[in-house]
DNA sequence: AGCAGTCCCGGACACGGTGTCCAATATGAT
DNA sequence: ATCATATTGGACACCGTGTCCGGGACTGCT
């Protein structure tokens, strides 16, 4: 089912790894440029000077071929993440290396982020997710009734959202000062934002 | 541009009518059959029992089809919410109405937001965007520098990734309810699970 | 340097979906 | 009943996909 393409010992011939890595940037720089959708795979192959038959050796199309270069972006950044010191004592704390990560690869980020293809974005927010809720679950729950899912989902959304317009608007911020407003939104809602709670009523009927 | 297909007096055949609410159930019902992307403007009019030519006489594309699918219950939805007091004095008004019509047009907000296009997403969202701005504009913002824009992308991005979920989980929970915990969320974070605020630390360096 | 193994190329092919056109027919509006 | 307009189905050219193959180029190994 998956190409892997490597020998014995786990090597990967240069050419393999330099097609794929051409074909990857030659999309990335596509995406801007056109859009996602309107992309062809002869498109591709053009930019990044690879015959069409090489293409199809590698991937099965245009979407296995986005989904692998966001899994490789993903991995290099989920070593980015653990080299930290997970403290353990803060929340989120996938959130600032991830701005971090997306403000280096910016275009990346941007082309992906912008085009939500069908499963790319399902791909990155399970990751997401997946961080949120291993943050939250060993949190102790008052007696409020928000279940835990329904919190994992409002914060990953939120991330997701804000990490999608940070990018797209030129990132002016810094990754410290998104972090840190995130982090504080989340942690305190929109009361951070100085709106009293008597803003806050229940819903007639 | 646009298909209009109105008479003088701004009346619709009624043929029209027929036809483009038999293409839209069409799709609708075949959305969660096969996933969007792979539906093809055959299937939908084989579905919807209309000639392929006619199809394109109202739409250019499936992604028309659907974009104008979209278009057509929000605007039902829009009237409904401005038909409901707008008391200014509760904070997102949208989000209940929507609850309400999410459920009751489940399996339509199912299809809609599970496949997210490209263009379909951004629709939707940049109507959330702007509802959510226009009742956080008028608020005082503290001394926090948190940008408005910021905390506009926050709450949109949470309370669509909610709708998604609780459409996709069967919606066991009452629209009351999700709105409740919405909003409850909105305002106050994570804080209001009982979450210590001396979990939140400022990130390491 | 030489060899074997692997990869890349480019051209060809069948296939399926798209979008457009038209003349014939059916159906709603008045 | 008559007219205007919508629908129909079939035909057409076009484009992108996915697959195949033989010749040539490159890599890794010795």
């Amino acid at each position: 089912m998956k190409i892997e393409r490597t020998d014995d010992r786990g090597t990967i011939d240069r050419r393999v790894a330099r097609t794929r890595a051409l074909l990857q940037d030659a999309l990335i720089a596509l995406i801007p440029e056109r859009g996602y959708a309107s992309i062809t795979v002869e498109d591709i192959c053009q930019k990044a000077n690879i015959g069409r038959s090489t293409f199809y050796t590698h991937y099965t199309g245009k979407d296995e071929l986005r989904s692998a270069t966001l899994e490789a972006h993903l991995h290099s950044l989920s070593r980015r993440v653990s080299a930290d010191e997970k403290t353990g004592n803060r929340l989120f704390e996938f959130s600032l290396p991830m701005f971090e990560h997306a403000r280096a690869f910016r275009s990346l980020h941007h082309a992906l982020l912008s085009s939500s293809g069908d499963t790319i974005h399902d791909q990155l927010r399970e990751r997401i997710r997946r961080a949120v809720r291993t943050e939250l679950t060993p949190k102790r729950i008052g007696d409020t009734g928000v279940p835990i899912e329904f919190a994992v989902q409002f914060i990953s959304g939120a991330f997701l959202a804000v990490l999608a317009w940070w990018i797209a608007e030129q990132s002016r911020l810094s990754p410290t000062q998104i972090d840190d407003f995130f982090q504080k939104m989340a942690a305190q809602g929109v009361g951070l934002l100085g709106i009293s709670s008597s803003d806050i009523k229940p819903a007639r009927r």
